[in-house]
DNA sequence: TCAGCACATATTGTACACAATCATTGGCAA
DNA sequence: TTGCCAATGATTGTGTACAATATGTGCTGA
């Protein structure tokens, strides 16, 4: 095992998915400049590769590039919200109908883990932790589906769904409501597609309705109370 | 507006929109390998520029990136052509049901346009530009649809779909039924979201059953055939 | 005749250096 | 004091050179 004392140079791709990790945890947030040289001295690696991590990213809407000016945390509009959303509810209930009929002991096994270590971030106090599991709760469902192409849009709307999550969300009380992926969870053992697909439509309109979409139109004045304080 | 001979340098998003549009054309097939060099010249850029343009294009699905050996056209899989399929049939069935709702006059002539430009390059036997004004035609449909989210998963699934019928179309003779693309213009004109939807799905039937799915499992022997004649 | 191996070639992977462009800051004038 | 303009600093865009790696070729041996 000495083999591991010499760190494989990540690749763009490994790049990519630890800052598409970084986001779903909410450790960088809509906004934040991703600057080529900062990026590169963290992951110890040259501009060039993670010139390639962030085009991928920017594929996948998760950073917006502006020519030279860099490279910054998307911020999903109102508008792209409800897009994501709307996306989801396309995709996600078919994909859980199918998930139901498809499932094996052993999925079931691994959604059961995986709620398990969602209800034990949350009560380590590890929200990030525990919003990043309960994404990756839904892009397993889509895997059991197995249906790849499909799964990475879901992966996308997932990532897409953290940013929003992040600027639009309401409490600051996490609680994600892991009571419906318990739900879910028992509607795939019994390999009920109907009953799977029903609870994932509610689950998103629950989800959906816990934003706060309402135009501001007066975030700017936020400055001024940050001041007053 | 002298300054239009000032080529302006093509951006990697350029580049990667006009190799997409020469897949949908068919002028570059699956398998071809694209090679940065010679792309690169093609389009007198540097290599740099060539790989942004690959990286978008092997995140769409298109181009498969090999280590240390370059890009080449991707090549669906019978599975993945499935997969393709699915996810239109779980996409732009619904996609159409809201264009017809939302289509302005504007929109309807902007598609009847389209399907002329289809007939007419059908008439002079420019097959693959037929083919590319078809594909472009579900976009359109999108786009009216106003779902930006929606509009960029079917832009990558019609692109892949150009995959699918190089690889795996039936008949030489192109004949894509464009009294399918009149009807839904008719249903979206009249404003029927049912009627645009069933006849969006009927489609995507149609054009699967085009398809030439079995498991060919000697696809090797053409070689000799090749050689024989 | 064929299997195995070393070498040559071509292509990609990466680092570096310079040019281009934008944001900020400071100064200047009204 | 305010608006405008120029200079500066920093960051990205791009071309070039070198290193790493895979493929194909030719040789050697049995």
């Amino acid at each position: 095992m000495l083999s591991h004392v010499i760190a494989d140079p990540p690749t763009a791709e490994r790049i990519a998915a630890r800052l598409t990790d970084a986001v779903h945890e909410h450790r960088i947030v809509p906004g934040m400049k991703l600057a080529e040289d900062e990026v590169g001295e963290a992951f110890g690696v040259g501009r060039a590769i993670v010139r390639q991590a962030l085009r991928i990213l920017a594929q996948e809407g998760l950073v917006t590039l502006e020519r030279n000016r860099g490279a910054f945390v998307a911020q999903p509009s109102i508008r792209e919200a409800r897009e994501v959303f709307e996306a989801r509810a396309l995709l996600e209930p078919a994909t859980a109908h199918a998930a139901a009929q498809r499932a094996r002991p052993a999925d079931i096994d691994a959604l059961a883990a995986h709620i398990a270590a969602e209800h034990a971030a949350l009560a380590n106090g590890e929200a990030g932790r525990a919003l990043n599991l309960s994404g990756q709760f839904h892009i397993e469902i889509a895997r059991i589906a197995d249906q790849g192409t499909i799964e990475s849009f879901i992966r996308q709307l997932i990532s897409r769904s953290s940013l929003v999550i992040a600027v639009y969300w309401r409490r600051r009380s996490a609680l994600c409501e892991s009571h419906a992926h318990h739900a879910l969870l028992d509607a795939l053992r019994s390999g009920d597609g109907d009953e799977a697909s029903d609870l994932m439509k509610g689950h998103l309109v629950d989800l959906l309705s816990q934003l706060d979409l309402r135009d501001h139109t007066a975030p700017q004045p936020s400055l001024r109370e940050a001041l007053a304080e």
